[in-house]
DNA sequence: CGTATAATTGACAGGAGTCAATCTGTGTGG
DNA sequence: CCACACAGATTGACTCCTGTCAATTATACG
């Protein structure tokens, strides 16, 4: 399903024009929410769809940055692998994340489908132009990427100063949050991936995960309502725990 | 000596006039160093230089951002406190890097002055401002944020997957590197920061950094010149060990 | 030179990792 | 539709790296 196009001409000040954007999942994405009647239709003018299977990967670190992509439906994993075969986890990315949006000449880290992802994919250089054409997508990209910036300073502070539970209990957090800006449950967190990709994020291993959910629940603080759909049942302890509370 | 001025009106075109960036330490930093005849003026006409004894506050997480620095001289700490009382160091700036660069209306960080400091400092909106008006310094901001979030991530997969050695083998790596740009000797680490401040960047504790540093010397991968002087023997090892390498 | 601060070293404890067994859930084939 | 097999998750026993607490040594400063 996924297919080239430009068959569509961009119809600078109008909005009438049918174009897939208006119903695409990714539609309230951080890059296309604030796109005015002429960007828009000029991204979507310049976009490709793909298509991965689970486990397939999108590009490698330190290979060519050719092309930005918007995640319009499914899961993608940001990691880096190390030299003694450690995989670090930096992101999950859902419904409108942007990957691989970088000035660099290679990517800085490896991506990869963590279940049937769909996507819209643009050249690089066609993505820069935009930039210098919109001045309203140029901020949208600050704003991008300053929140990743965020993120990933988030992510150091866990890994440097928190505990197995607190970290834990950060990660669900941040993931109900996330979904709930796509459809998601209020006070529940889906996981979508395994333990095992839980712990390359957290720097745990799947048995410390594991145990650490356990005793969350021993305490009350969520329950279990599958293996992989969690009810936040003390959102602050959580959160107080997540910003290294003690209790 | 840190004096508010706008004395000096921008020249479009030449380069004649004399002004203080030419003879600034910071003049080959990201931001200044690609600039034009133009754009260099221009920004310096926006600057206002300010100064700061070690261990003064620059600005606290959550502040309203409304200024941006370059470190002119010295050295300032970025970091984030947890609630357990926890310091995650985020990051050690040095002559030439820029503080404060975000479009949130938030610091994402805390910024403190490691030593006396020297800074240059813009209105967050000027400094908008001149990123429409010149494109070329629209692109180093761009450069400047990815490189910034590729630190971060750097940092997050060292906290994440690296044992004390290995984290400890490349922040010296990563010092030595940084401070060769700006004067230092390469294959030497010069430590302006205290063993804690290593300690809470790199998720430890002072005991553990000076073990760590003790077994590094004991294999003769480093040796200590001084207490803050440390001769980087074995790069290769170094490296190889940074990358998450047993050996 | 003496004192205060920082860094190193030592002894011990604890949290997370390792290895292994058990359990759970899912999918398949009879 | 049930039984089986397989992969993933949980739990348990034990180890080890790092943290904690304390003592000693080195460095900076008045």
């Amino acid at each position: 399903m996924g297919n080239n196009r430009s068959r569509f001409s961009a119809r600078p000040g109008t909005y009438s024009g049918k174009i897939e954007c208006f119903d695409c999942p990714a539609r309230m994405s951080d890059l296309c929410v604030g796109l005015s009647n002429t960007s828009l239709p000029a991204l979507y003018e310049q976009s490709t769809h793909i298509n991965l299977d689970k486990g397939e990967t999108l590009f490698l670190s330190d290979q060519p940055s050719e092309h930005i992509f918007n995640v319009r439906e499914g899961t993608m994993t940001l990691y880096r692998m190390g030299s003694g075969g450690q995989r670090q986890i930096l992101g999950f990315l859902f419904t409108g994340d942007l990957i691989g949006i970088t000035p660099d000449a290679a990517y800085n880290v490896s991506a990869q489908a963590g279940s049937a992802v769909s996507l819209c994919r643009w050249d690089k250089d066609k993505f820069d132009d935009l930039l210098v054409l919109y001045p309203a997508m140029a901020k949208q990209y600050r704003l991008i990427t300053s929140k990743l910036l965020t993120q990933s300073l988030n992510l150091a502070f866990a890994l440097g100063q928190l505990t197995a539970e607190q970290r834990l209990a950060g990660f669900l957090l941040h993931i109900s949050q996330r979904q709930a800006r796509i459809g998601g449950i209020p006070g529940f967190a889906a996981l979508p991936m395994s333990r095992m990709d839980i712990a390359d994020y957290l720097g745990l291993t799947i048995e410390t995960v594991s145990r650490g959910l356990t005793r969350l629940r021993k305490k009350g603080f969520i329950s279990l309502v599958t293996r992989d759909l969690i009810e936040l049942s003390e959102l602050k302890t959580l959160l107080r725990l997540s910003q290294g509370d003690d209790a």
